[in-house]
DNA sequence: CAGTAATAGTTGCAATCGCAACCAAGTCAA
DNA sequence: TTGACTTGGTTGCGATTGCAACTATTACTG
């Protein structure tokens, strides 16, 4: 066989994970400073913040669902939320292991704050890449976080 | 005006960096098990590794610059890797300040191993998406991540 | 009902990270 | 040359992470 190229040798720079975790970084690093600066919050702060700000009232256990979010970052995260007087925890009547967060009137705010805000980073970004070809990456994305690791895998 | 909907509510599941850092982590789990479970190795040390397998000898500015990795995670990823045996260090004749890091045998037959791995999982995941949506994924990623934070800011 | 297994959430600890401060070497200008 | 500035790389340290162990509560199962 020809001795010309090796079984095609691996470049960092054309792996999807690599591309996917770099252009994670470039734009959350812009977004990351804002929160932080303004609110002194972390990302999954921000994150918490963020799901409460959409679905209302939820337990920990429903974040680590949907964001898939370690359950201990959660946890960190809801006591710094708390702390700084961003959400209220209520034991659940249901259940007493579980607590049901909801934001503080002051968390509401912040949350309608910096929702505007990524609101408009999201769409500044989405112009930069055009409206067609943003809509297309985010099919893409959602298939590739639905399926999960390659081959369907579990985990 | 209408009152039926506000001026759009944020929704974290449609904010790019998010779908982005969903991807990204869903992506490189997997593999980080492979390398970790394998080499004992961590991200920053994998792709230190991967950069050295691809340019042959460069110093650890070189791999800042291209990788965009902090200074420092290169710094003690270079160490780790050295005191695993996979790279070794000889400083610049030019500039005696720079090191010129370069693999050993075994780093390279380290990199040989996972850069074929790496390359089957690369090959699964865009079979999963579809051969030319990959390749569309691809120069979308590669644009935001040029492009930089959105604005087409410095940092 | 006792007894075991699952589940919600927290905590301890070791490892990692990010940032600032820090050396050592090189550059530039007077 | 000397002195101010830049640059390659390392180190210290507080903050963040991830994982395993743990508490408290609820759910099964005989």
């Amino acid at each position: 066989m020809a001795e010309g190229k090796r079984p095609a040798d691996f470049d960092l720079e054309q792996f999807l994970p690599y591309l996917l975790n770099q252009a994670a970084e470039a734009t959350s690093k812009s977004f990351h400073a804002t929160y932080k600066a303004t609110y002194g919050m972390t990302r999954t702060q921000w994150r918490v913040l963020a799901n409460l700000g959409k679905f209302g009232s939820m337990t920990a256990r429903d974040i680590c669902l949907i964001s898939h979010i370690e359950k201990t970052k959660v946890s960190r995260a809801v006591s710094g939320l708390e702390e700084d007087g961003l959400l209220s925890r209520a034991t659940s009547p249901q259940d007493r292991r579980a607590e049901i967060l909801s934001l503080t009137e002051r968390g509401r705010e912040v949350f309608a704050d910096l929702g505007q805000r990524a609101l408009a980073y999201d769409m500044a970004l989405r112009a930069q890449i055009g409206p067609e070809m943003a809509a297309q990456l985010d099919g893409l994305l959602r298939r590739i976080i639905a399926d999960g690791p390659a081959g369907g895998g579990e985990d």
